[in-house]
RNA sequence: GCGAGUAUGGUGAAGGGGUUAACACGGCGGAUUGUGGUUCCGUUAUGCUAGGGUUCGAAUCCCUAUACUCGCCCCA
């Protein structure tokens, strides 16, 4: 048996993913965000460059093929780098209104060993936005997942932040740090050793040593910030504040991309049993990506979230979307020679929007009505041989088990009612989409 | 890249060397040929992830492979 490869997943009839996808749309339609759609693969060079040499992701983490005509290929292990190179191709920063706001939602691919929402092939949703170096571009982005998170009905939802401040301050924050950890590196454990040589920033983010002393002790990148990264960033928290959105800054928070400066932010929930994962999405501002892609110096800030991630944690916090999986209708005929005037009823109500399914194999009764249980029908039709000479439909509600019988012509209209009646009792949610 | 665990029909699973692979759900057929979701009866794995080994005998013990699950690293 052929089986999917290793780190992916079937969808099947999962009403969630469409939902989500839906329910972002909207959202970044009233934020009024573009959708991008770029290429799931692109020149590899394209991510050595963007996402950065010492990053995970890059070094051993991308999918990476040559074409048949021998270029470097590798299938996308996130977004941003293809939205900037789009902003750069297609010369957004000229005619195209500043600041460019997009927003993206598809799968990228991490060679990494699977585990709990965690995938090879994974989807994420994101958006950047490019062009202003405002702190409200910032604010305005962190806002994005935080309003989704409440909007799904997850408790708790935090932000932590803090910020590397620009390249400048960046750099001498990263020589102080180095200069502090040196002589204590065989305090630390040994992932941080390495760390310590590849990107010492990210020694911060370590979860063994995080009670350390010596990790509370550490220096600040507050305290290396120049006056206006300083301004920056009080302007973010100003912002957020006047948004209602609780914050923490959190000092230890580096994130492991090579390209971000100044903000740099997380947003978790509390989510049982979820332990380090209950981050669900990161971002920040990379104000020097653009240029290092050959792109005119354009700041930009972005976020992403893992679509598997938030799925686990609706799952684990058993939050139901209440989503409706019912049919209307179902359809069924007592004889072959009623079958063909059923398949057209059930086109026409299909025509009409109402959901619809049929009997495909001449069940008998008990089957059919089984069927119909399993499907989840709110009505079930039965054609008969009267029923097609009278030109009427049996029609029996699902829920109160009456059985009546509707004129053909009325019958739309007939459901139409019913269904809509349906829907203003409690239980029922199926008109409430956000 | 490192570490731990698991693998038995369509599904949940029991069995930890002895001939018929338990039980339950589901499916199909019937009691009941126009009204079910109750009940009852019948039926439903020539086979226990794959390959090799130990043994008179392996689903059961050993080895290898594969897949899945869960940690770590990393990240969303």
């Amino acid at each position: 048996m052929i089986q999917k490869p290793k780190g992916t997943y079937d969808v099947i009839n999962d009403k969630r993913v469409l939902y989500l996808h839906e329910l972002l749309k909207n959202m970044m339609e009233a934020y009024n965000y573009e959708y991008f759609r770029t290429p799931i693969f692109e020149a590899s060079e394209l991510f050595h460059r963007g996402v950065g040499e010492t990053s995970d992701i890059v070094t051993k983490e991308t999918y990476d093929f040559k074409d048949r005509s021998d270029r470097n290929m590798t299938l996308r292990p996130e977004g941003t780098a293809g939205i900037v190179r789009s902003f750069i191709e297609n010369k957004l920063y000229g005619n195209h209104a500043v600041p460019v706001k997009a927003w993206y939602f598809g799968p990228m691919f991490r060679y990494e060993r699977p585990q709990s929402g965690r995938f090879r092939e994974f989807y994420q949703f994101g958006v950047e936005v490019l062009g202003t170096s405002d702190a409200l571009a910032d604010a305005e982005v962190i806002s994005i997942p935080v309003n989704l998170f409440k909007l799904l009905g997850l408790k708790n939802v935090k932000v932590n932040i803090n910020t590397l401040g620009d390249t400048e301050s960046r750099l001498k924050y990263k020589e102080a740090l180095m200069e502090y950890f040196k002589p204590h590196l065989n305090e630390l454990c040994e992932d941080c050793n390495n760390r310590f040589e590849k990107n010492p920033l990210r020694i911060l983010d370590c979860k063994v040593d995080a009670n350390n002393t010596l990790m509370q002790n550490a220096p600040k990148t507050i305290d290396y910030l120049n006056e206006e990264s300083k301004k920056h960033f009080e302007d973010v928290k100003k912002y957020l504040t006047s948004m209602d959105i609780e914050y923490v800054v959190n000092p230890n928070i580096v994130r492991g991309l090579d390209y971000y400066t100044h903000t740099v932010f997380e947003v978790s929930a509390e989510i049982k049993d979820f332990g380090s994962q209950n981050v669900l999405c990161g971002g920040g501002r990379y104000d020097n990506l653009v240029a290092t892609l050959d792109g005119p110096e354009t700041p930009a800030v972005g976020f992403a979230l893992g679509v598997e991630r938030i799925l686990n944690a609706l799952d684990a916090e058993n939050i139901d979307l209440n989503l409706d999986n019912g049919v209307d209708t179902y359809i069924t005929y007592m004889d072959e020679a009623e079958k063909e005037y059923a398949l057209r009823l059930a086109t026409n109500l299909r025509l009409n929007g109402f959901k619809t399914d049929i009997d495909y194999c001449s069940r008998n009764m008990k089957s059919n009505f089984k069927q119909a249980d399993k499907l989840n029908s709110k009505f079930i039709i039965i054609i008969g041989e009267d029923e097609v000479k009278n030109n009427y439909v049996t029609i029996k509600n699902n829920h109160t088990q009456e059985s009546e019988q509707i004129e053909l012509d009325y019958l739309i209209y007939y459901l139409d009612e019913k269904l809509n009646d349906e829907c203003d009792c409690d239980e029922c949610h199926c008109h409430e989409e956000g």
